[in-house]
DNA sequence: GTCTATAATGGGATAGAC
DNA sequence: GTCTATCCCATTATAGAC
């Protein structure tokens, strides 16, 4: 991984990002120093201050383009029944679940890392997200076809259950991923009721 | 939170402990320094170290009795209906993490934070506990009253939605430690088919 | 059991050369 | 854009006084 002066910079930015994600979601952001990241990269620590101006704006970057992404990518389609929707919902949040493991991950437990600020905006990116999961219930009930005793508590409870997958899914394992969406939404079409 | 020499110091043990968990669970494992506990506490840094080895050792300690306690207090009536013990084990689950929210998050969060060693033994604690959830699931399936896709992976959605309570529960808030339960229960019931 | 002091190392971030 | 070198401060852990 050593570098001579000047090769590849136009693509370090992004392996900054890459390794800072990486690092981050397996040992924790306070347990990550500038100097690891450098060194997965293969630059020297100084270099990284061309790409973010300190620790704490790498972490926001990154949860906050995860869920930029997140939020541009998810099409909803309102006039199609709520059952559909949900299905849709599921199969988006598993694939992009399992494309991107470390930054759902990421964006999952290191909330609490970001300073006030940044934890605000992200925060509010992440109700988004929920909003999306909880309007599709909305919809479900008004059609008579889904049943939750608590429509905010079971769109929280869906979230946390799909995220799980994060925990023990494994590339290559017992599981592959269309196998995975089949047997959640089994779960979750019991879990809503319908 | 100043201290004179020598007083108190047949509770500062717990203290330690009751600190720790409390900063790990706010902050991460890694962004705590033994310096805040020891001021948590009210003592200088030097002290902690009557009551740990070191930090990982303090970490490990406070995951590995977690999980003894979870599993000694859990009590499973085999001779149950199955639909009665996992209306138990979820009552127990969701009290448990609603009493000891720190020690839930921290042990669902923190295994990464583990030398390798300790992550072997608190890693099967915790197989215990998810295979405690399991035999229910398959009890149920035997009796004819549930039915999931995937044993296994039921389990682990289950805990998963369980465990998220302390992503959003507040003391205080909305909903009351019975209701929690009750919402959870008709969720729960729905998930495993029955 | 706790303090103060310190050792040894590593932390984030910056300056200036190339 | 990256390097080397460095600043300054925080880190874990230990030693020895009380």
């Amino acid at each position: 991984m050593a570098r001579t002066h000047g090769s590849k910079a136009e693509i370090t930015g992004p392996l900054v990002r890459d390794a800072a994600r990486s690092l981050f979601a397996r040992h924790g952001y306070g347990a990550v120093s500038m100097r690891q990241i450098a060194a997965e990269v293969g630059v020297q620590v100084g270099a990284l201050y061309a790409y973010t101006p300190d620790k704490q704006a790498l972490l926001a970057d990154l949860l906050r383009s995860h869920m930029d992404e997140l939020l541009s990518e998810w099409r909803d389609d309102s006039s199609q029944p709520a059952l559909v929707r949900l299905k849709d919902f599921l199969r988006f949040h598993i694939a992009t679940s399992l494309k991107r493991p470390e930054a759902v991950f990421l964006s999952y437990m290191e909330l609490r890392s970001l300073s006030p600020e940044n934890f605000r905006d992200i925060a509010r990116l992440r109700r988004r997200y929920e909003d999306a999961l909880e309007a599709i219930l909305a919809a479900g009930e008004a059609e008579g076809v889904m049943s939750v005793p608590d429509r905010r508590l079971a769109t929280m409870a869906l979230i946390s259950m799909l995220t799980g997958v994060t925990n023990w899914y494994r590339e290559g394992g017992r599981l592959d991923q269309e196998r995975v969406v089949a047997i959640y939404w089994d779960l979750v079409r019991g879990t809503v009721g319908a």
